[in-house]
DNA sequence: GACTAAATGGATACCGCTGTCCACTTACGT
DNA sequence: ACGTAAGTGGACAGCGGTATCCATTTAGTC
């Protein structure tokens, strides 16, 4: 693994870091897919540095990501912290939701699982089993409805994605609206008989290899 | 406007149309972005052929388009028909997202407007203009909630399209959950408060060139 | 059946992106 | 200070896709 930041020259180390934050700002712009000249040119190196330091595209996408799913790990915690199970779930989708609007990069690296990544792997589980147990402690409150799936999760970043491309302000328009809408079927209340829910999980119910 | 079938040679009339089929198919199965050549292969034609009926992919895709958007205003004119206004709406809308699910090229054309196509765009306001008679009676009867504006379904399409990717079972069970969910926010009786809707019209929502 | 303009297909020029190679530069131990 | 190995940038070959050109074939008319 010769991407390690460790055992690195110091210049080296620095350029390692201004590629990743210049991939996530060229990724949260323009979307991956983003030439790996334009990244190279904003974070002012070369195309071979890029190249020794992460072999291929994947590689970058899943480093950068890997950064993001730590703040989305943030967010799981706060929602386990909040005293209001409904509020923290509430919170948590809500906010995850508005950073899939802001971060378009980030939203596709959602959708598009890179199995490989090992850090990327210990992050993930961690959000989801965080997640699950803010889920538990929403149904048990008698807030969140019983047959409510994870798989349901996916489903809402999945559409939340495609609501968040386009004009910034529109998108967070939208995706506060379709968050609403979303959020009150969720809720206990009035829950009506749903189909079954897709065998989907974080990894699983992806797109293969985007393209 | 070279595109239009009347004056044309027999044998070039009767090649237009299996270009339209392949790339109907094509699109179908391999998104928008399959390769030209791919579209031609597939209708046993030349490129040239190809490119002298249809100047641009977009012009291709607009004319594939068209057609669907037809098959589309269909569904509206049986909702209309439709005794019950909630069912006539709830119907629309689930066979609209089946067939987001079953047919990919449909799903992009959706997101992707061409404001060019004069056909396409008829087409296009008589399905907004049924389906925007079909939302007033559904409330007028009380069972839409009133706070439904036409740009949640955009909202609803656009979310979907981004559920109809992947293998198409599960696919086809998580559109239908989604649909569910959705379905049942709208319905007047329980509904809370929303956020405002988004200033999402049918062309005006998009996504600008795709790619 | 013969003539002509329309129609055709495949070869080809072209373009942008990827990923590699190599001659030069720089950090760091001594 | 200086040697050396690590690091660097830009040039470049390869690839997959688009759009065009032109020699050949074919439909429709007399």
């Amino acid at each position: 693994m010769p991407g390690h930041p460790s055992h690195l020259r110091a210049d080296a180390r620095d350029n390692r870091q201004r590629i990743l934050d210049a991939a996530r700002e060229a990724f949260a712009t323009r979307g991956l897919g983003v030439p790996m000249a334009a990244v190279a040119r904003r974070a002012g190196v070369g195309m071979a540095t890029l190249y020794r330091r992460f072999p291929s595209r994947e590689s970058l996408i899943t480093e950068v990501f890997a950064d993001e799913l730590t703040v989305c790990a943030s967010m799981v915690d706060e929602a386990l912290a909040d005293p209001d199970p409904w509020h923290g779930f509430r919170a948590a989708i809500e906010k995850v939701c508005a950073m899939q609007v802001t971060d378009r990069g980030f939203t596709e690296a959602f959708l598009t699982a890179f199995p490989e990544a090992v850090d990327y792997e210990r992050a993930r589980t961690r959000v989801e089993e965080g997640f699950g147990e803010v889920v538990r402690r929403a149904k048990a409150a008698g807030r969140l409805r019983a047959d409510f799936a994870m798989a349901d999760l996916m489903l809402l970043l999945k559409a939340n994605c495609a609501i968040a491309t386009g004009p910034e302000e529109e998108a967070a328009a939208a995706s506060r609206r379709l968050v609403a809408y979303l959020l009150q079927s969720f809720r206990a209340e009035h829950a009506e008989p749903l189909p079954p829910a897709p065998p989907l999980t974080l990894d699983k119910l992806i797109s293969p290899p985007a393209r």
